[in-house]
DNA sequence: TTGTATGCGTTATCAC
DNA sequence: GTGATAACGCATACAA
């Protein structure tokens, strides 16, 4: 049989280009290569004059262990993945800062796919659970029955702005009770008839805030809606488009319930542009409490939710249930931030206001009215 | 010697739930494990009878192999890298959007780390390329001396946002032209004497841009500033905070060419605030034309540069550099696109101007005047 | 068409 | 302190 190490040599000679392994540095460091090991995992004592030995050979051969190999014999792949339905957007980044952070923290790597508009989400997602020790998945990014087989031992996953299913913890932001607060103000300014613009079967998240809407209704002692306004997506130009056909009919709502920030925003370019006053007119609330938010004419009154805070919990929960514990779902805090799109009055002057609110404002400093609910 | 087999069959019994490997399937499919990869890869025919029974038994089993393994043996992770200054903002968002588009295209996964106030830098980036077949290096990430010899065989590089170095590709916008043709077009409004704001040492775009700008007025036969107005950062806030002590003093400028949308919003709400009106008081430019950008009020005047194609032609490039091709540093153009905070008129009104300007749009279409660069 | 045997590059368990 | 050597889980060249 022939000897590892001189096949190694001998093959070494014929191609220079080829990447290191242990081999090569134990012979020319002269010693074997559980040394080499070692010397650069720490994991036993070596001689002082040994050691330098390795380290120079591995120097000059710039030699970096295998990850591949580390892994394989350590099991585990030291890298979590998260799963988003889509990359854009101030909400996902959010999300994702607090996400990486916490990974790096502990010194993991860190995989990210989106699926919107993919086919195929089912193997992609499976791939991504090959390559990681656990896995945040988020909204509807993928389909319940495969979330439930994905969640196998060695596996774990942890549901993000969704509801728990099978046993899977979940982190989320409390939806129905500040949405029905939001609403509940529009209630107090005396706006009727209203509408609840945004789609709840595009995220667990929205049919949450349109629940919380509809409930605010009844108990007001006035009949909801029974069907929100659709607009087909998130972003800006949904919304302008609904609220151009919404606004232009008969029997006009004065207060409208949007999904999320982005959709508010258009909303209220399309009241302009009908020349219609924003919240003269028309009260508009958004959700989100993204950084245009506040700075939107007229400011947005909208619902605060900590992004980055739910990227790091879902980060932190995952690595919970990687060590092997049991993991409950959390719900955070969500709060109400009054501006001035629901009618209420501005605020006096403060440059404050200009300073992107971050999740490290607990609660929003920007407003004059602030409840927390959760 | 102990048969493989049935080491690890006398082990599964032991602890039922450890992670099955091939022995595992192929002994309850009655086949060599080599039949059993055959099957899973489709690398050889297999006998129909006999891959039913090896599908039937992984399913069983709820065996995926391992990535680790085959990644070991196939001398490939199937996935690329991406290393960012930061996470926050549309940029970055954009750029992501396209470097993880192109690689779910072939397959790849895709990592990504954030450097931006973390120590320790090569080290994580050391890692990230232990666990990649190549990685995307944005800006001034990683210093020079370390990004050079990261590029070792095995892990190419590929620059972006940055000049290449090295000999390593990268992949870029045109920064000094477009700046030199925006500051022409302020220098044509009058605007007299006019500024930098922008941190020409935080990324190489900007001192690209800072060139260009000293180059127009240079050329206009004007005295340029010896230095820009350094405001700290690239979001609102700092740009406020360094417009509104730059705004209050004597001899104050009227023309401010800032290195990006967030720096020139900032700066509008600090003319705002100390009653300037944009832009017949003071003309402001920004960069990137983000979403945020037509929004604004005014609408900014600002360059266009293709973020998603950025990222999306980085990773083309790592690709190629993958498969052994020698890649060259590209320039992707930019274009100005004129709104009315530099002094233009508004276009007729029109609603297209509410969608989100995207890179599909080439030109962009939100302008009455637009200027190519490269 | 299928099985045997070996290597991929580590870490870790033994001996010495 | 250090060196053999056995896994880790897979792919594949070579036989049969």
């Amino acid at each position: 049989l022939p000897d590892h190490d001189r096949q190694r040599s001998s093959r070494l000679r014929r191609d220079e280009r080829v990447r290191p392994s242990v081999y090569e540095v134990a012979e020319r460091a002269g010693v074997s290569i559980a040394t080499v090991s070692r010397v650069l995992r720490g994991s036993a004592p070596v001689a002082d004059q040994t050691r330098e030995r390795v380290l120079e050979a591995a120097e000059a051969l710039h030699w970096r262990p295998s990850r591949l190999a580390r892994g394989l014999v350590e099991r585990s792949h030291g890298a979590i993945g998260i799963v988003f339905p889509d990359l854009a957007g101030p909400y996902y980044t959010r999300v994702i800062q607090g996400f990486e952070a916490e990974a790096v923290e502990r010194r993991y790597a860190v995989l990210i796919l989106a699926t919107h508009g993919r086919d195929r989400v089912d193997e992609l997602v499976g791939d991504l659970a090959d390559r990681t020790d656990g896995l945040v998945v988020m909204g509807r990014t993928v389909p319940d029955e495969f979330i439930t087989e994905l969640d196998r031992p060695g596996v774990p996953i942890v549901l993000l702005a969704r509801p728990s299913i099978g046993g899977i913890p979940a982190v989320r932001a409390a939806n129905v009770d500040s949405a029905e607060a939001i609403t509940g103000h529009l209630i107090e300014h005396g706006c009727q008839p209203m509408a609840f613009v945004g789609d709840p079967e595009r995220s667990p998240d929205v049919a949450e805030r349109w629940r919380g809407f509809r409930r605010a209704l009844r108990k007001a002692g006035r009949r909801a809606p029974t069907q929100p306004i659709r607009c087909g997506g998130f972003e800006a130009e949904h919304g302008y488009k609904a609220a151009v056909e919404l606004l232009a009919g008969d029997d006009r709502p004065d207060g409208l319930v949007c999904a999320n920030d982005e959709i508010a925003s258009g909303v209220c370019r399309a009241a302009e542009s009908l020349g219609l006053h924003v919240p003269d007119h028309l009260a508009v609330t958004g959700w989100d409490d993204s950084p245009m938010a506040a700075r939107l004419e007229p400011p947005l009154t909208t619902v605060h939710q900590p992004m980055r805070t739910l990227g790091e919990r879902a980060a932190a929960a995952l690595f919970d249930r990687i060590d092997g514990q049991r993991v409950r779902t959390t719900v955070l805090r969500t709060s109400v931030v009054i501006r001035e799109s629901c009618g209420c009055a501005p605020p006096a002057t403060d440059a404050s206001d200009l300073t992107d609110p971050t999740d490290s404002i607990h609660p929003p400093v920007s407003t004059d009215q602030t409840r927390g609910t959760r």
